[in-house]
DNA sequence: GTTTAACAGTGGTCATACCACATTTGCTAA
DNA sequence: TTAGCAAATGTGGTATGACCACTGTTAAAC
């Protein structure tokens, strides 16, 4: 039945995996049956089917969990965010790139939100701006928040690609903003843009939604290269104020 | 040096490379050292080491070649669109899903394509779109010129993000209609709406290029949307005029 | 000088053993 | 009886060593 031994091996697992995935014999959170026991199945080595898994694990398909087995990945669509990430490490991605990109996707997304989102998308959206109201005085937690805040507005706009892609643009923005923020002046001024956001969507109003995220992202974007113009000057006027905090690692 | 031996080896891996590409040691297209050496260095076993190779190729960011070596991922930035397609078995997008996700994508992306599309990039998009008028017979090969051509849109827009997005979502697309473009009757239609595109972008005109692809992504809609109906008629009354190819494996 | 064959280097697979974590089972002791 | 704990079981994670398949280079043969 399978291709001759040694051929494709672990490319016959995600192959494998994917058919049993199309055929509906495999369900978000399902559970996969043992390493042991698949390998046999397929006719593969362990290790070999230890890649596959680990391929589909990297792409998002799949969770394994030590001692419990692996599962199909349960909940809502999610995208792999590490990949884009690395990307933007080995291209550099820019600042104004980002929030071009999040422009285009999130002014659409919003006004779809305001369309569609029922109560308990709203209380979801809610509840991130209120976060951003109660961490004005954390950095790091109001970034959070504000990449949640931003999420839900997606989740409300029933598009689940719009909805993965923009959880990937999320992300891939806080990690860059995480290490700036901390010289950030404008918390409060941008959780009132944010509160603004889900007003519109909360009122239905989808062209005013479209406005305020837009408003919102123009201004965020504005606000982050005045910092940086700033941040540039007083490195060379004087010492810095902030100091970014250093990643250190191993 | 490292973590105390079978700690988190796999994991060890991706952050070691990462940082090695953070740092910019490793670049676009570089050769990273052979399995058994990298092992050694980092103090992993070799099946470990080809763990985490393996989540990094599937994340798109080295490639294996085999007999040659692991090369980090070379050219435009691109995602991997598995990951994309597995969502899509996995939880089951709709045509409408997919068509909103390009309109709200796709829409700007022509926009700024013709604002800051230079000469290499109209070439590539012409010669797609000649493509596609060449192979009005065979709607596989057109259908990859179509793919070809709103990628080719995307590059135009300067805008790598952007441009990875788009590359995903229509593969997705292609993935989709792969299966049922073989009863489309509008296929030079089709083809025309894409070189309306082509000529908008061509003259710099953003505005133009965003009605044009607006009203070619509702079209291609609405059409597909009459085929189903229409297909669906014709296996109630009669025999179905075209069969769809089965995708026959293993 | 050209062609061809051998060789060394590299990723791909396999088999086996052992370790670490999670859950269940069943026994002990209160 | 029952609450608590400990052993047993099942699971993924890692390590080792061997061999196979592909690639590129080098040296030999023509």
């Amino acid at each position: 039945m399978n291709r001759f031994d040694g051929f494709a091996a672990t490319q016959l697992v995600v192959a494998h995996v994917r058919g049993l995935i199309e055929r509906g014999q495999l369900r978000s959170g399902d559970r996969l049956p043992a390493e042991r026991e698949l390998a046999l199945r397929l006719g593969v080595s362990r290790a070999s089917l230890r890649a596959g898994l680990r391929s589909l694990a990297a792409m998002g398909v799949v969770q394994t969990r030590h001692g419990s087995g692996s599962f199909i990945t349960s909940g809502r669509p999610v995208l792999a965010t590490d990949a884009l990430s690395f990307l933007a490490a080995l291209h550099g991605f820019t600042p104004a790139q980002m929030f071009e990109a999040r422009l285009v996707l999130e002014v659409s997304v919003a006004g779809l939100a305001a369309e569609r989102a029922n109560s308990d998308h709203l209380v979801v959206i809610s509840d991130e701006a209120t976060g951003m109201f109660a961490s004005l005085d954390d950095p790091q937690a109001f970034l959070l928040h504000d990449a949640l805040f931003h999420r839900a507005v997606a989740l409300a706009s029933g598009n689940p690609i719009l909805s993965a892609l923009v959880n990937m643009v999320s992300e891939l923005f806080r990690e860059q903003r995480r290490q700036t923020i901390g010289r950030a002046s404008d918390l409060k001024e941008s959780a009132e843009e944010h509160r603004a956001i889900y007003q519109a969507i909360r009122a239905h109003d989808p062209e005013r939604a479209r406005r305020m995220m837009n408003d919102h992202l123009q201004r965020a974007e504005h606000a982050q290269v005045i910092e940086e113009t700033r941040s540039g000057e007083a490195a060379v006027e004087e010492s810095p104020e902030v100091m970014p905090e250093a990643a250190v690692k191993s």
